[in-house]
DNA sequence: AATCAGGTGGGAAAAAGTGGGAAATCTGTG
DNA sequence: CACAGATTTCCCACTTTTTCCCACCTGATT
């Protein structure tokens, strides 16, 4: 299970260093995409194949022919990546998903369960204070779920 | 899986380099068509035997029966391209089809899962800014499937 | 204080992408 | 039918980017 909160920098060739807690459970390969809100996701390869086949299900038909398949697929393939973990824990961020949420020289990575979350920390901390005030109010709507 | 974004030169006799990592899985062979939307679809021999097949299927119905299929065909077929990808990985796009998503010196060639797309690299990078506004009400919309 | 683990930085080797020349093929013309 | 010019194909070479590996730094632990 992926949780915690890590604030790593960037260097220059676009590395991050993955905690070293997550390491085990990352493998050597993971898959990097553009997340929801102000984020990047990624995912292990195991979870990235139960993502990715609900994405591009074609058991009945092809996957071009709808509009809002073409456009998600869009999104989410192209511009994902995979990308190795190096001998020591490192992964390489492609400059177009660090451009997408602004990264710079240093992230923050968030567990969230089964993926790792990628922000720029400035936005996290800001989006951190945010829910913590809804945070109540959160729950009570998924209490009433 | 071909995933992944990609800005590459098209050079004056019209080639482009495929990204090296899609090569293993794109062969030596390729078959370009005009895409959905302002993009060439790049298809890999299999999978386009697939879109074939499903296109032209004749156990329900003979193609040439339905005028929107007649037309649909003609758009996909009609214009089709079976290219070789040459020994250090570029392909050769036909002109016809440059001029039809108006390409010039640089091309985004975008992993779409099963599929290439071939993208003026501004027009994507405009689509792109679109998408991404409507990714998570798309995503709500794939999810409730 | 020494050791160890996690994180950061940088140089060298390898790979990827780009450009261009020469050989082969095609086209049109005398 | 032969030839000249143009186009296409094939191959080689240069440049830039990426990958791999090693070394250093810092803070925690014993």
């Amino acid at each position: 299970m992926l949780i915690g909160e890590y604030i790593h920098t960037i260097d220059e060739k676009s590395r991050v260093s993955m905690p070293a807690k997550f390491r085990k459970e990352l493998g050597k390969k993971v898959i990097i995409t553009p997340g929801l809100e102000q984020c990047l996701f990624i995912f292990t390869v195991k979870e990235w194949e139960k993502v990715s086949t609900r994405l591009s299900d074609t058991k009945t038909d092809l996957s071009f022919l709808k509009a809002d398949q073409r456009n998600f697929n869009r999104y989410m393939f192209g511009r994902a990546a995979e990308v190795e973990i190096d001998s020591i824990g490192r992964i390489l961020i492609p400059d177009f998903l660090k451009d997408r949420i602004g990264l710079k020289n240093s992230a923050a990575i968030i567990g969230v369960g089964d993926r790792v979350e990628v922000w720029n920390d400035k936005t996290w901390s800001q989006n951190q204070e945010a829910v913590e005030k809804q945070a109540p109010e959160l729950a009570e709507k998924l209490g009433n779920k």
